[in-house]
DNA sequence: ATATGTGCAAAGCATTTGCGGAGAT
DNA sequence: ATCTCCGCAAATGCTTTGCACATAT
């Protein structure tokens, strides 16, 4: 992560422009924009030298591929039912250190919220 | 789901002895001791079908392939930092309701625990 | 007897990696 | 000029699927 390109601020624009944690499917198709050449493993490299120097954090939903948004502290993230779309939840329901068997520590914790999010809410009956 | 064989006489054997959800691998090698010749594939093909029926539910963590385990209600996982094993937590926190901005609406959640397990609690340190 | 089930190998996806050429410094 | 970076294509790991044979009913 040296040098700059076109590619990686094509990258960094469409992960800062988004509100929301994207896929790196949703990574190519945006920074694509503006630099339609851009490969999918330019994206892959550069999402995972991201991380590592922990500008980004990786969004790991149950059964979903991974999202990747700016590193902002512990949060946790709502999936809407309908439009599939992950927002953050800046608010945390506790460390949940009292629910576990006797002789079982708890360090940490990932809570991922399910419904319809304020846009879907409209159309959406169930 | 309609034939009863020793295929999945073992799948279900393997499933019904751990006390904990399976990965396909672990359930593969499990099953493959009392039926040696079992193949991959027919485990993936009976887990999907244990799962469509009902039997089991899907266990899917963050980053994680899926784990199986027979059916049995709401509740929660504790995955083991040093073993890797999941067990299950029965007890839940809450519906986390009100933890979303306005116009947002919650029908469910996934909580997921780390930490360290009463079996490796003793020789780790961290 | 016949339709379902099984094992193998190939196909799919998402992600990673090797390599020769392109580009930033 | 050099060394990093990029795009392509091949490789990888998990899961699914096609097909011919085996087997429960």
């Amino acid at each position: 992560m040296e040098r700059s390109t076109k590619q990686r601020a094509a990258i960094r624009d469409a992960l800062k422009a988004a509100d929301r944690p994207l896929l790196a499917t949703e990574v190519l198709e945006l920074a694509q924009r503006a630099v339609p050449s851009l490969g999918i493993a330019t994206v892959y490299r550069t999402l995972k030298a991201l991380v590592d120097q922990e500008s980004l954090q990786v969004v790991e939903l149950p059964g979903e591929n991974p999202r990747f948004e700016f590193a902002h502290g512990h949060h946790h993230h709502f999936y809407c039912r309908d439009c599939g779309r992950v927002y953050d939840v800046h608010a945390c329901a506790g460390e949940f250190v009292d629910i576990v068997p006797a002789g079982f520590v708890v360090k940490s914790h990932e809570l991922t919220l399910y419904g319809h999010c304020a846009d879907c809410q409209g159309h959406a009956v169930a």
